[in-house]
DNA sequence: CCTTGACCTGGAGTGACTCCAGACCGGTAG
DNA sequence: CTACCGGTCTGGAGTCACTCCAGGTCAAGG
């Protein structure tokens, strides 16, 4: 598939694919004979993690990391994993992060609603 | 109080306290006669406040436009209102990127472990 | 006095994109 | 055949939200 399509399916824009290649976080993608990016399924699932993977705040050197484990292969699992379960804790904080500005929130909405409520 | 312990205080760093008042976001502080900040309880809360909207990802014009209102007084609390109940939907969007990235997670570290499994 | 530490300003640097100009290329319409 | 069109390419500039730094001021302590 070409790298529209990548896009719309990975959910990562078109210039985002092709800045995270030059960084090395996605392997070389393969060309068509006509020069443009055919990408594999393969391709696509990596992309996809990636996009999880960032949008909930994996910074770019962590997935740089984890690209490089990717391509040595198997034996670099346990340290892949390791990656992963650190996001896991980080995915924690970012729910507490939530919930504690779902409290400042009520409570700034509460003293509106006072206001307003004195006002009418 | 001065900028340190307002930092401390409200989570921001003093750099970004005081790139929040170039921009317009912070209201111009006090200065003593020393020529420095000094931050009211006012201001701190308007800063604690700052710290979870951005850390929770309002952008930063939209803090503007809060900013905005927040200095054109009581008359703008209904808009104030939206802003923040627009970004508690925001909040709740993150939850569920937050869940999908989960899932995807767990689904990859079961493949880690079925890869380990085999090697053992 | 002299140093130390907190603070100041203006400006450069960073991370992670995002947008754009200018070129190429395969396909359809006139 | 030629003219255009949409999708892609590259390299480079622009953006957002900080973050860091050089060079300077000032108050208090040794």
């Amino acid at each position: 598939m070409r790298i529209s399509e990548a896009s719309t399916k990975s959910g990562l824009s078109a210039d985002t694919i092709r800045y995270y290649e030059k960084s090395g976080i996605v392997p070389p993608i393969d060309r068509g004979p006509d020069g443009l990016r055919r990408f594999s399924p393969e391709n696509l699932e990596w992309l996809t993690l990636l996009y999880w993977l960032r949008k909930t705040g994996m910074p770019m050197k962590e997935m740089q990391r984890f690209a490089s484990f990717y391509r040595q292969g198997e034996a670099t699992v346990p340290q892949r994993r390791d990656l992963l379960l650190k996001h896991e804790q980080r995915l924690q904080e970012r729910r507490a992060d939530l919930a504690r500005c779902e409290e400042v929130l009520s409570y700034k909405l509460a003293a509106y609603d006072r206001i307003e409520g004195n006002r009418s």
